[in-house]
RNA sequence: GUGCUUGUAGCUCAAUGGUUAGAGCGCCUGACUGUGACUCAGGAGGUUGUGGGUUCGAGACCCAUCAGGCACCCCA
């Protein structure tokens, strides 16, 4: 292993990406704190026993290792496991309803592929102790608002509850053995169509009829109010869906209050998620930009977090994928994108003038402008076009004439313009 | 984890198994001792991902390995 590279699956981020990275953590972070929510940070790494036991089956996607000690010690592989380590062992500290945010990077070893990476950050969003269905509606609001300020130009919120999906398995005749396999096929269906779909339920040895049902329940289209109407029809016999029903209808009454634009959710039977741990609401939000899958998603999970504390607490919460979101941002050409940190660049002329430049550069920097200073010399010309090949917008010139006349000359780089301006209103120009 | 595919200069890509592996862009120097981005002249830059093998001869063919992409599996 002489040869210099990273690790399979894990990316560096380069200046130009991490510019965009944090406008988008930035972007999230303010939209979750003008919610309220507070920020978490938790180690990267947890008693492996802490992370085990909560997937279900596949668990050889966790980075395990030994430390010196021989303790067993593993990766996080989501922000959510530790939240409810978090809420057991603070318990007296923390005042329930609790909502908060966690950015930051988690671990899985799968295959990579664009848009999914063995190192990736997420952006969490929880309420931690409601089983209000305004806390879901608020969770939906925030990752509408967010996606809007990154400049998102479609996008929709697809909703589904754990327990219709589960009225849709009963009513097709399934026990909850077989469940597990429909929820899979059914999840597909975007991708696969109703024929596979059909296809794949059959030689899982789903009877026809029951896969005629489930077909027919799932392609419920239309409006939120309608496709609720509709199931509540044809799941009436079943009352744990019509709770589920009930719980959407609230919730989408609830977006409704708080102004969430219609266009940007639907309720959509057919939506799975990987279930293992969801009790209730469950959503994904995708865009037609993006075919390799959703944007984000999340819902209710009513039993993780008190898992540790030995008593339910019902949360919801979502997660947004930075490489996604930073991955489909650059796709579509959405987001600012700027070359540099640097607002402008100060020329140092000669030795006479450094110290009219380094005094220049401190006035600046005081005035919030950031700002670069030359380092190494060289011609006016040779300055200039270091300045320009960063991409830094201004680039100010201090020479005899304007340090005689108490001028500084601010040439724009992206026209050529250039101007005299009195030594104290430099900061404002650039402003 | 399974299958397919790609890997050549900083970047995008050429090169029938046959001379010294090329081009565009980028980079460096100069024309330019107060001006970048345009123009002109010159220059640097390569263990063809890595390691084996076949062959008189391999960037090309074979095997392995690493990395990227795609389709499965999975997606907490």
């Amino acid at each position: 292993m002489s040869k210099v590279q990273n690790i399979k699956g894990m990316r560096d981020h380069l200046p130009q990406a991490m510019m965009l990275r944090q406008h988008i953590a930035a972007t999230i972070t303010g939209v979750c704190e003008r919610h309220g929510f507070e920020p978490l940070q938790t180690p990267i790494i947890e008693y492996a026993e802490v992370l085990e036991g909560k997937l279900g089956d596949d668990e050889s996607l966790i980075y395990r290792f030994e430390d010196h000690g021989g303790r067993r010690l593993a990766l996080r592989y989501d922000q959510t496991v530790p939240l409810a380590r978090v809420v057991a062992q603070y318990a007296g500290q923390i005042t329930l309803p609790w909502r908060r945010y966690a950015l930051g990077p988690s671990y899985r070893g799968e295959r990579p592929a664009r848009g999914r990476y063995r190192e990736f950050y997420q952006a969490d969003a929880d309420i931690v102790g409601s089983s209000s269905p305004l806390a879901d509606a608020e969770i939906i609001a925030i990752l509408t608002e967010a996606l809007s300020a990154l400049g998102f130009p479609d996008f929709v919120t697809m909703l589904n509850h754990r327990q219709v999906i589960g009225g849709v398995a009963r009513a097709s005749g399934l026990d909850e053995a077989s469940a597990g396999r429909v929820y899979r096929a059914i999840d597909k269906f975007d991708k696969i169509g109703a024929d596979g779909v059909r296809d794949e339920l059959l030689r899982g040895d789903v009877s026809p009829q029951a896969v005629a049902q489930i077909l027919t329940l799932v392609q419920i289209d239309g409006a939120p109010t309608d496709v609720l109407q509709e199931l509540s029809e044809r799941l009436s016999g079943d009352e744990r869906a019509l709770a589920a029903l009930a719980n959407l209808r609230a919730i989408i009454g609830g977006l409704e209050q708080m102004g969430v634009p219609p266009e940007r959710y639907k309720v959509t039977p057919r939506l799975a998620r990987g279930l293992s741990y969801y009790t209730g609401l469950v959503f994904e939000t995708a865009t037609p930009h993006w075919p390799e899958g959703s944007l984000l998603g999340g819902g209710r999970y009513d039993e993780l977090v008190g898992q540790f504390a030995g008593r339910p607490i019902p949360t919801v919460g979502l997660a947004f994928g930075i490489d996604r979101l930073h991955d489909v941002m650059e796709e579509l050409n959405i987001g600012p994108r700027p070359a540099t940190t640097a607002v402008a660049y100060v020329t140092v002329f000669g030795p006479e003038q450094a110290a009219s430049s380094l005094e220049l550069a401190r006035e600046l920097r005081a005035g919030g402008v950031n700002t670069l200073i030359n380092l190494d010399g060289g011609g006016l010309g040779k300055q200039l076009k270091e300045a320009d090949r960063k991409g830094v917008r201004y680039a100010l010139v201090l020479g005899p004439d304007e340090v005689a006349r108490g001028e500084v000359m601010i040439k724009d780089l992206r026209g050529g313009d250039q101007r005299a301006v009195p030594r104290g209103e430099v900061v404002a120009a650039l402003g």
